[in-house]
DNA sequence: CAAGTGACTAAGCGCTTGCTTAGTGTGTGA
DNA sequence: TCACACACTAAGCAAGCGCTTAGTCACTTG
């Protein structure tokens, strides 16, 4: 290498660090290091240098690696209850609503499958009792998209035999999406959200 | 710990050892433990001790820890095909082929979703040789569901906009299970089963 | 300008890791 | 009967691990 250290980027006004500070510089590799490696695979090295930094610099800004797993999960979670609730706002009809949740949960996977791999695969590496917090998280995820299923169903929009399954089936759609989608693989995050919006309604029995 | 060793057990009359051998008590111990923890998160000692032996017993049965790993994905990926195959082969219309297709490939996620669990989430950790070998046979479980797809839409059977994703969703709705399903979690495996083909059959617009 | 604050690094500690080495006991074939 | 092959263990090595310590430097505050 030929400089030593990097400038110091400027602390804002309210004591706060800039967008592309050290602790989201931080983020972004344990993100990219957890998708690619999982968490035990990778090092507190890696993260670290590939944010520019020394090992204990880790160390400033989070008490322990878990613990820089479980914000990164915690962040997850929330963002993708925000975007469940989000599609429940957008409309009164069942139909309408599991339409617009499909495609943002999809979206949301596809386009961001790195953290997504983080968020749904390596829950196992939380303590327990950060773990407990998630599943809680998780839990409130299936509850609301089972909600949208049985009011369709209460409704006479939906047709379904098993409305659990069939919202463990649409869940599981979304997030599996994690594990194959590709940037160039040939389908951007809205062609597959278009397709499997059209595949939700068909595992409702939404007549076409 | 009362004794200090098993009995040998006895050697066949081929050279090979019983099918509750060593060989087998070190495949199982390192399938439950790299599901539970994944392949970083798993020691050799874990196997080992779980398995009734000493660390270097591994040794004597595999090259090194990955080795073991790609036995057991290899193992995994192969008895996937064999099963979609079988399916394949029970009957000559699309219609009955992915039903016993999504049935088949269901049951062995749901049942064998420890094992499933390490075929479908531990493959950054294979060595890069023994990765490409799997990915050329996860193409061609790619493959084979995409036919049926392919040919139920020829057929006249099928009602498909997109015959490439709807084969994926088939595929990510069974490989999924491997991530949720429970043991006790309410259903069984042929529960989920026919749930899934019930949806499959949706997903590809067999009219009901 | 002196004292204080916070982000960062160099060095390294104690432990765990994958794997090896040297050796032991047991069953087998000549 | 005796040499050999084989499955296995006790002990341990070099490397890598998460995390800590002690200190440096730039900047802010009075």
């Amino acid at each position: 290498m030929s400089g030593s250290r990097q400038a110091r980027p400027p602390a804002t006004a309210d004591g706060s660090v800039a967008p592309d500070g050290s602790r989201a510089r931080l983020r972004a590799a344990a993100v990219a290091a957890f998708a690619e490696r999982g968490f035990h695979g990778t090092t507190t090295r890696d993260i670290a240098t590939a944010a520019g930094m020394s090992p204990a610099a880790l160390y400033v800004h989070h008490r322990s690696k878990e613990e820089l797993l479980h914000e990164l999960s915690l962040a997850g979670h929330q963002a993708t209850i925000d975007l469940i609730k989000e599609a429940l706002d957008s409309s009164e009809s069942p139909t309408e609503q599991l339409r617009a949740l499909v495609h943002s949960f999809a979206v949301h996977h596809a386009r961001g499958h790195t953290s997504a791999r983080v968020v749904n695969y390596e829950l196992a590496s939380l303590s327990p009792e950060h773990l407990a917090g998630i599943l809680a998280l998780r839990h409130e995820i299936d509850t609301l998209v089972r909600g949208v299923v049985e009011a369709g169903v209460a409704a006479g929009e939906f047709d379904v035999p098993n409305p659990r399954l069939a919202a463990t089936a649409l869940l599981s759609l979304g997030i599996d999406l994690a594990r194959w989608y590709r940037d160039d693989g040939g389908w951007s995050p809205e062609d597959v959200a278009d397709g499997y919006a059209e595949i939700a309604l068909r595992i409702v029995g939404v007549p076409r």
